[in-house]
DNA sequence: ATGGGTGCAAACTGTTTGCAATCTG
DNA sequence: CAGATTGCAAACAGTTTGCACCCAT
């Protein structure tokens, strides 16, 4: 059940006077696939759209993803790695979070709905629209301080 | 009222068997000077250093920053800019968070206890040492929006 | 005096950009 | 058909690394 149909992608682009193509289609077609958790970088993206034997460029996949951050159509991570990474912006209740041991780059997800309700409420008081709410937390995990 | 003298830093590079050397005195010692909030990319850093008449390289600065991160003495902030930002990593209490307009890039912190607290929960039930707790929230600022 | 730390310059990685060609509306 | 979008290759920024020298322990 995917969250943007075709129709919902062409909507969505064209009343901001985008336009829509294969290209945009496709890279939001990856991601909506992906299970919840997963995350993709641009490369990975790239080298999965190949695979499947589109033709697209690397600065494509850069131009959309950072357009559809922009619209809020996904999330953009920064994890332990030193890329960014990229997945579905679904509602705000499915949201997780992200705990990262700094040694060894583990990465454990949970969601905590408090979270995302104090987060709401403290960019709309600061008049801000929300489009991700993120809890980050670095530490050393168990194996690693042992 | 300075975090860390001198012999504070110097006894924490020891316990873990660091030299203490001029260059991560000075670097520490710029990032505690800091006022609450102000952060700086490696680069900021480096040229501040110039600016007081240190001779201190690029290179350093960075892997001082990464040691620093990685003894949790510092916070790395990935905020809308393209580089990373350092500053001092203060107790828990003091620990501040950061709302994002992706579209001019306007942030703005504030702080949330409660944050903190539920940050230090989930971490510890996953058996994580917290270093650094960051609420992340990313959205469209009332002018961008109008 | 030993080996951790530094400075320099060169390499690297992920990302961005200019431009001509190609599509969308 | 006009202008948005793409692909390519070249440029770029921030960061990392190899190595010889230096200095803290």
């Amino acid at each position: 059940m995917p969250f943007y149909s075709e129709d919902a992608l062409k909507a969505a682009l064209h009343s901001r006077g985008y336009r829509a193509t294969a290209q945009r289609q496709k890279i939001l077609n990856i991601l909506q696939a992906l299970p919840q958790g997963e995350h993709l970088s641009a490369e990975d993206l790239h080298a999965l759209l190949k695979d499947q034997g589109e033709r697209i460029s690397l600065s494509t996949v850069y131009r959309t993803l950072h357009l559809m951050v922009y619209m809020g159509l996904l999330r953009e991570l920064e994890l332990a790695e030193d890329h960014k990474h990229y997945e579905l912006n679904r509602p705000l209740r499915d949201h997780h979070h992200h705990l990262v041991c700094v040694q060894c780059g583990q990465t454990i997800e949970f969601t905590e709905d408090l979270i995302d309700r104090i987060g709401e409420n403290q960019a709309h008081s600061a008049g801000y629209y929300v489009l991700d709410c993120q809890l980050m937390l670095y530490g050393v995990c168990d194996r690693c301080s042992s």
